[in-house]
DNA sequence: TCAGGATGGGCGATTATTCACACTGCCCCG
DNA sequence: CGGGGCAGTGTGAATAATCGCCCATCCTGA
């Protein structure tokens, strides 16, 4: 299993693979903590010859950056070409949950960044959230007697989008306390389930 | 010394001092990354001076840690003596968004202790979160249906309680999308009106 | 041969921590 | 009443470790 792994990395260029360590260091310490001789000790190079690669730590940080957001990128402008219906944000809200999942690491950046508010905040923000709040963006059906009258609407998308982030950011809570592994499959499920259900009470709320 | 006559004296002790800096301090940027040098200028001493007050580094982590902890443990106890019944739950629920939105170092704490996972993260998990999931812990009425049968139960408690934490932590997000002061009494208004009307939404659902 | 990449060594800054020392207010003893 | 300790507190200097980063050098594959 080392070989495969170990081969397998091989085939990436050395400056991918330092961008997946970073990456990883960077979700779990923050940038700050995040020493570049850890990064050069997980990739199983010296920490000068990162520089051989990237100009500083800042621009190693700013690439990492630059890749999670591409790809993360593609589900809302999905959402964004087409009509906001409720049907389409049950669809749109389980293909982020699942991206998170399977890549945690940009939740974690961007809940790091929004703690200690260093200048990485506004353009984390900015880029991954900004068009989700767009004038335009109503959503269709039932919704609309909840909560667009009562102001709560974008209240509600910051909070269904702050649901999804603390999963992953809280993963050792689920560990400690529910005893599952929240990365495994069947903890995906449920937490699709709770999270679905979650919006259908919401979609389907009549009260005052 | 004497405890007694601290609550008199209308100066805070040193002691106090250097906690509220490193109490801000540890929540903004984390353990590793904040320096006694920061505590101690925003205290306005010099960093050798601390050791006077705490051991080390660590002790002063620990001490912070456990003011925080008393501070916050009074309105689950309050729920644990009675009947967990739905009325309460809200009130539950109200308060501890209150407490967080009052002091929202001990929410910030835990994040970067779950993000890190560090030795802070077991201990903390434990102290604040277990006695909520204590198998006679059944929340009484309409929410059965919902979820008892379906064993989501623990994942909603877990769900609501990222909600009111994710709150603080990505402060900055309601401030830069929502163009609101997070901490302002009308944005407390707000996300306590939303997260009554989910918690209601989710008692009074009754679909499958 | 030559260029890209890895390396060891080192520089300056910052870190937590220790230590010897100075100041201050207070209690006790003469 | 006065002075001599004494505990508590703050300080500058110093130490060892670690940090980001630079540089001269060397290795290797095309």
């Amino acid at each position: 299993m080392a070989d495969q792994a170990i081969s397998k990395n091989r085939q990436l260029t050395t400056a991918d693979r330092i961008l997946d360590a970073a990456e990883d260091l960077f979700a779990e310490k923050g940038y700050s903590a995040t020493s570049l001789g850890d990064v050069a000790d997980r990739v199983g190079i010296r920490s000068p010859s990162l520089y051989n690669h990237f100009k500083n730590k800042e621009a190693l940080y700013q690439a990492v950056l630059e890749r999670l957001l591409t790809e993360f990128s593609a589900p809302l402008a999905e959402l964004e070409n087409g009509p906001v219906t409720n049907q389409r944000v049950f669809f749109w809200l389980e293909t982020i949950v699942r991206q998170h999942h399977a890549n945690p690491n940009l939740a974690r950046l961007l809940q790091h960044a929004a703690l200690s508010g260093g200048p990485h905040t506004g353009e984390l923000i900015d880029r991954l959230f900004r068009p989700m709040f767009e004038p335009r963006t109503k959503i269709e059906g039932a919704s609309i007697s909840l909560f667009e009258n009562t102001g709560l609407q974008p209240w509600a998308v910051m909070a269904f989008n702050n649901l999804v982030m603390s999963y992953v950011t809280m993963a050792p809570m689920y560990s400690d306390l529910l005893g599952v592994d929240p990365f495994s499959e069947a903890a995906l499920e449920k937490q699709l389930s709770l999270i679905k259900t979650l919006l259908r009470a919401v979609f389907e709320y009549k009260g005052t």
